[in-house]
DNA sequence: AATTTTACTTACTAGTTAGTAAGTTGTCAA
DNA sequence: TTGACAACTTACTAACTAGTAAGTAAAATT
């Protein structure tokens, strides 16, 4: 018995890279498995369903959001920087081979997933519009966000598009995203 | 044999439905033929492959665009009256069972689906942002819309947002999209 | 040293997937 | 009236799906 270090998180990166490259329903055990050079059943020991495995891959991410942004050098940044450091977030997913947000790629597949890992990210997206919402009203506060309406809305807007604008990005190219990204910031310090 | 009128458009029907519910990895032949009461080998007949059938639906989606676009009760409308209109189409979708549009469906899964596919999503997403780039274009210069850079980034951030706030309101409710469709209303008039 | 636990493998199942080949039947045109 | 064709059904395949039960070997615990 060959030991793999940590197999528990191998197998998350894993199913979390294949999440946001292919779907909860484009992969499956098999490739996790043959990837990581085990027998199917070795996941199965470690999630027994794949429900358990998605819930899994979803609740660390939210445990990573957390932790960054309690983090001090996430905390103490200015709203403009604070901004930047999220969109730099979904910058890296698209220069890693194209990934989306697990929100939007279980969102769009939300009626074919299982019910506990439709909950989670659901969780997953209220805490990220959370933040962002604050995010927006501090800077509207502090006179270098400008904006109409509610903070909360224009956070869901915001998301929204930075969301659509990854999957945007895979049948239109990198550009598209940039330029997105670019009018939300646009739009916010006019 | 009973001959069902049209048996082709009604299983483009289905599939689309399917497409914009399940996602493509999501439905299967056979949820289409046992809710057409046929056998497989029938969505076989008159769509070899699965491929086959995603690019029609597709195809027809954008036919149906086109139509619409250049017919004279859109193309007649003021800049605000089309733009109403555009989003008309997605609240619908909302409202018909929590749908979302093909191109964010189809987009979320894209590196899971044939290449044929992805082509034709690519193609339909351009046209959708080029009419939306024209429609934003007018109306800023009729002084309606206002905003700044180009309509065409304007345009990217619009389509995106809306395609995922579609998203966003499987997991949190019909009302977060209603919000974003507000607030880009609200961006665009200020 | 004995026992339990961890992390697997082997071997399997039942169900689903897209897809095919060959046969059937109603309809329509020559 | 015959023959072609459209629109299927029957019957099948090979590959893949998530998931399980039983066995194994090393490591940790007692």
């Amino acid at each position: 018995m060959v030991k793999i270090e940590n197999s528990q998180r191998t197998i998350l990166n894993l199913a979390e890279a294949l999440l946001q490259d292919k779907g909860f329903n484009g992969f499956s055990y098999a490739h996790i498995a043959s990837e990581l050079g085990v027998k199917n059943a070795a996941i199965h020991y470690h999630f027994p369903s794949k429900e358990d495995l998605g819930i899994a891959v979803v609740k660390r991410y939210r445990d990573r959001f957390h932790l960054w942004i309690n983090n001090a050098r996430v905390k103490d940044l200015s709203p403009e920087a604070k901004l930047d450091w999220f969109f730099g977030i979904y910058t890296d997913m698209r220069a890693d081979k194209g990934k989306v947000c697990l929100v939007g790629s279980l969102e769009a597949e939300f009626n074919s997933i299982p019910a506990g890992l439709q909950a989670e990210i659901g969780s997953l997206h209220k805490e990220l519009l959370k933040w962002l919402e604050a995010t927006l009203s501090e800077g509207r506060g502090a006179g270098v966000f400008k904006f109409n309406g509610e903070p909360a809305n224009k956070a869901a807007l915001i998301l929204s598009s930075v969301q659509g604008a990854l999957q945007m990005a895979r049948a239109l190219g990198t550009r598209k995203f940039r330029d997105v990204v670019e009018q939300i910031k646009l739009d916010l310090m006019a």
